[in-house]
DNA sequence: TGGGTGTTTGCGGAAACCCACAATGGTCAA
DNA sequence: TTGACCATTGTGGGTTTCCGCAAACACCCA
């Protein structure tokens, strides 16, 4: 995780990055310049926080199949797309896609600056959560098969001999599992196991 | 609840209407037109189930407005907006705000109707998941004070012990209210409970 | 004033849970 | 082969949950 949250502009138009780096410099937001699609997608990992100012139009690759791109190696970075051709079907899909805005140039420096921010917030927001959630999925990788397996049936709120029956097991042995569950996942009840685990189904709306 | 999905279209020019409704019905869509936000405004509430077709530009009251009351109100219906004027910007707004679809005139006429279906189709989950956290929520109506308190301290995972340490009281009081609270909960475990409630505070993504 | 509801409590017992101590057998890699 | 890890089981006993039966008190409404 780079821990300087960094607005990544990409621009095939030199003029344009100087003066977004310009721009977003005097505000004291950190940011770094791409000449191409290619050259960030060569960069990005998952492992970036900050935001993506993102050209539509460039050559070799549109912005839109960067944003793809970048989504498909599992990069979450809000990304804000700017674009000179005003064109609404192309806004509306790349925001039913995930894309944190649409700006068209001429932009207002103001705002688009605050959008910067709002990005860059929120994605400090998607960060923490994702944190939290991969601590959890950690602790739930080191529970055996058969912890896990049981883990299920607790949480279906089944019995212990309910679940030491249908596995055809000792009571004693699914004990000594639940325990050592509890024990990993850090918990010291099944509801606290469930409400650990209801993180990861549902996420919070945009 | 109108047990038939309509699709509401609110536009001021005749022509235009007639048109969507022609459209609709010829693919067996059912519909209804208001020739005014006020008018459609004065039937609505948060009892309809389908999706509404919604011109940017009207007399009076900008569609964008609309859209605003009718939240305001509690209508959930998915919103499409129709514009003649390609506004980026305004169909930026108006989907962060939970528009469902923004499309510019002229339309595509196949285009068009898979958006609707695809609102109506969004809608009558929407209105299922409702649904079921409206039936839950009063279910937890119907708990007494002194139930929801006990409930809170149940799903912090703590002993009965605990809890009626806590409230002054005696153990039996609060194992007599706890079976009380599974009972009107219609569960069997603080697990089930939990798992339950949970569906409250999060909702799946968009 | 009587009935309904909500809150409270006690007794006693069955069932379930939790745990320390102790132990067996299997797999897998050093 | 030996040690680490995993799954398994037993014993015995303390703790917690759950429940039927019984009852007291307060409050509000008809």
């Amino acid at each position: 995780m780079s821990s300087v949250a960094t607005t990544h502009i990409v621009d095939d138009d030199p003029a344009v990055r100087d003066a977004l780096q310009w721009l977003l410099q005097s505000r004291s937001v950190p940011s770094q310049t791409w000449a191409s699609p290619q050259e960030f997608l060569a960069f990005a990992g998952s492992d970036l926080c900050g935001c993506v100012l993102l050209d539509v139009r460039m050559p070799g690759m549109s912005g839109i199949e960067l944003f793809d791109r970048l989504r498909a190696r599992g990069c979450r970075l809000p990304v804000i797309f700017l674009t000179g051709h005003g064109d609404v079907p192309m806004a509306v899909q790349a925001l039913k896609d995930g894309a944190f805005d649409f700006v068209e140039k001429p932009y207002d420096d103001n705002a688009l600056v605050d959008k910067v921010l709002a990005a860059i917030a929120h994605d400090a927001q998607r960060s923490a959560r994702d944190g939290s959630v991969h601590a959890l999925r950690e602790r739930l990788a080191q529970l055996t098969r058969r912890e896990q397996e049981i883990m299920q049936r607790i949480l279906a709120g089944k019995l212990n001999k309910v679940i030491a029956d249908e596995l055809g097991i000792a009571m004693r042995t699914v004990e000594v599992h639940r325990s050592r569950i509890f024990d990993k996942m850090q918990v010291r009840s099944a509801v606290e196991l469930s409400q650990l685990l209801s993180l990861l189904g549902d996420k919070p709306e945009s």
